[in-house]
DNA sequence: AGGCGCATGTAAACGGTTACATGATTTG
DNA sequence: CAAATCATGTAACCGTTTACATGCGCCT
């Protein structure tokens, strides 16, 4: 289980509540590793109750009040500890990709639809991560290396499906004009 | 939960076993969708009881005996009907990437070695895509569009991955090369 | 003799999703 | 007036992994 590590490497720039990190996982770091909000608040109390986080009680006006969380020097150990022992192989589920797979039985018409709803998403996405890149870029390169790389994983990966997506419409497309019967 | 839908998708092809199955999910379709054994028995078993595959015992000498399973009717009905309503987004599970970014309290030499372990199954992967791509384009390459697309994003995916494991390792060794002195 | 490949399965534990619940403030 | 944003949480359920179990044949 890696969740817990994933909220240790957030946290170990900046101070967080767990409604935060649930921003963050479905955004930058959400390419790679996702969360919900429920496993979140639960991870948390976790690594609270065995002393890896501690938070502080913030009060707001409006606003409900929140937990700021931070790093524990045992917390930090755990980080480094896990840093050293080999990764899992990455794991992925992209049910698209088993609609592809499978696409002699499906509506090519429906496909090419999804095709482009996603390719729209990705395409924001890829905005966002270039904008992300270059504000990176200009302040302080050294400093974010690893936010930087980061960055530019989700850059290249966008990159990359949307090659793909041209390819797949370019196939549909023709494959389409054959049967312009159905 | 879409790891029937998977199963069903190769099931369409060809007969095949459970065991079958969890070879081919740590293939080729692995890249999108992975099951370990245990899984794909338990589900097999679901699907058989609903009827949507059936199985014929295939006895086998010095072999265990297997269980050869096929679409039904129904199970296709199924398939189709999935196909048509909208894929929910992509999930990945990615530690190494996690270790990236939390880079900053790792062992730059850890994080180099384990990229060199990753960087050679993606091309091992990446060169048997492509073997497995151009035997497709060979023998009619409008029967298996959908075979080739989805081997086609396997490509794209690690040549992604590649590049990106390029930039990575120049950045890590630029960076270890300041303190060498640790 | 030990390990791998074939082939199937059960059980327990853990991880993750979905639904429900609350409640003030801001935005359309 | 409805919906979204901020902020936290419980409970039930479902999906997934890990460990255990069996047993033959082949290769080293």
């Amino acid at each position: 289980m890696s969740l817990r590590h994933a909220i240790l490497v957030l946290l170990q720039d900046q101070e967080a509540s767990g409604y935060d990190l649930a921003r963050e996982f479905a955004n930058s770091i959400g390419l790679v590793w996702n969360a919900t909000h429920q496993q979140i608040y639960l991870e948390l109390g976790k690594l609270s109750e065995q002393d890896m986080v501690r938070y502080r009680h913030v009060p707001q006006e409006g606003k409900p009040d929140k937990k700021l969380y931070s790093l524990t020097d045992a917390g930090r150990a755990e980080l480094v500890r896990w840093l050293k022992k080999p990764a899992g192989p990455a794991r992925i589920r992209d049910a698209f990709m088993v609609k592809v797979a499978g696409g002699a039985l499906a509506d090519t018409q429906v496909l090419l639809s999804e095709l482009d709803t996603l390719a729209k998403q990705r395409r924001e996405r890829l905005a966002t991560f270039e904008a992300l890149a270059q504000r990176l870029d200009e302040s302080g390169r050294d400093e974010n290396v690893y936010n930087y790389l980061t960055v530019r994983r989700g850059i290249l990966d966008q990159r990359a499906w949307l090659q793909w997506a041209e390819e797949v419409r370019h196939s549909l497309e023709h494959r389409s004009a054959d049967s312009t019967a159905s």
